[in-house]
DNA sequence: GTCGGATATCGGACCGTGGTCCGCTTACTG
DNA sequence: CAGTAAGCGGACCACGGTCCGATATCCGAC
């Protein structure tokens, strides 16, 4: 979907000195997320156990593990290329979440993106977000970088990295699958609360008590970090 | 420590509606209780077992189960004394956390004093908050309850029960093991980073805008659930 | 007071699962 | 074509959690 393997295509080496996988490595890979992916569309993430996941793409369980590590991995795998979607949409994107509107709209629309990301992978987020790894995964030091460099835009003053991790966990797997799932708030309702959270949280952008945060640099530096770790 | 089993106490009856638990069942549990917190104190949770729990206390593992449930249950048993005292002081403490001071002051109060709970209680708190069941905790519950409370009293307009959750989440166990603890940032950070957090969120006390909010009813009345179940 | 039965409790054998290990196999390199 | 290292796979382990026969406790009857 991105990323394709085109010949032609600008190499970045810092990136990507990744290229030695055997061919029947990358075949079993790509044999197993699919069979994960399918397998946990169809009964469920929770009832879908390592073994069966092994048996039924055909590899043996040692492999699985020598792959992904474990089965938060493999579900954070599993999503790594919806992951990385909806970053280049942060990135590159156009202005309300991407570059070139107000800091603190588009940490409005931040928010709203990801709780449509939850929406749609809930089950297998939630999969993916346990154990105390998960929060050194690519996708959340991803999200985390990028809003700590929206909160100093928006308000220099404030103290960025914690209300960063304050933040975030309020768009994390396992407080959707508690508010939005089973308190059974709209979705409507969470996108409206995390829009009123951040327009309290920081200053209008009508007034301009901020002169310092105009855009300085605008993160377009480096690709993020492929999904692949 | 609280509702001894004194006869001439106050009954209150809606309250109170176990009193069959046989002889045998509450030495037990009292046993496992102090071996576990012992066990956890001197190895640290994640190394003892529920089989080691069981083996030290002289029970078999069905009993353990039988009487807690799960590991996580058994955690948040072994807190729950302590968890107790601090919804105490919540409900009939002193002002600045207990009743009498301004809802905004009573909320960065309980941050401040949940924070110090984290602190002192991490490991077994992780442990505790594991699993879809610990939304529905007691001492979950209870908190919930309380910040939807001052939420609402310092601003009737806001989404009091998304508010809620959303600061909640920042007060998670994982949340501090991992900022606090992980990330290494310092308690009196975590505390001045929740109040002004709160402050921002919640209107200024001085401004008399939100004038309904003369602590209608004050929340005096029953007594929290028991940490029993 | 003691006896007997209903019932809650006890405890260890048992299961499924996530995760590890190590000898065998297979794909790349010169 | 041989050497080599990466990949592979299934036996193995530890742990959380379940089950059910054996046992102890309580309560009413005598």
């Amino acid at each position: 979907m991105h990323l394709p393997a085109s010949p032609a295509a600008i190499e970045l080496p810092l990136l990507a000195p990744a290229p030695p996988e055997r061919a029947d490595a990358a075949r079993n890979r790509q044999r197993i997320l699919c069979t994960a992916e399918r397998l946990f569309a169809e009964r469920g993430v929770s009832c879908v156990s390592m073994d069966e996941i092994a048996a039924a793409a055909g590899v043996g369980k040692g492999t699985l593990f020598r792959r992904f590590g474990s089965r938060a991995a493999l579900a954070m795998a599993v999503l790594s290329e919806r992951e990385s979607a909806f970053q280049e949409a942060l990135i590159r994107g156009a202005p309300p979440l991407g570059p070139g509107a107000h800091p603190r709209d588009r940490l409005i629309a931040f928010g709203e993106g990801r709780l449509d990301f939850l929406v749609e992978h809930a089950e297998i987020l939630a999969a993916a977000e346990i154990g105390p790894e998960r929060f050194s995964s690519a996708p959340y030091e991803v999200s985390r970088l990028h809003l700590t460099l929206l909160l100093r835009q928006a308000d220099p003053g404030c103290d960025a990295e914690y209300l960063t991790e304050a933040l975030l966990a309020a768009l994390g797997a396992d407080f959707y699958v508690y508010v939005g799932l089973a308190r059974e708030l709209p979705l409507e309702r969470l996108k409206a609360g995390w829009a009123e959270l951040v327009r309290r949280l920081l200053p209008d952008p009508g007034a301009d008590c901020v002169p310092g945060a105009r855009l300085p640099a605008e993160e377009a530096g480096t690709a993020p970090a492929p999904a692949g770790a």
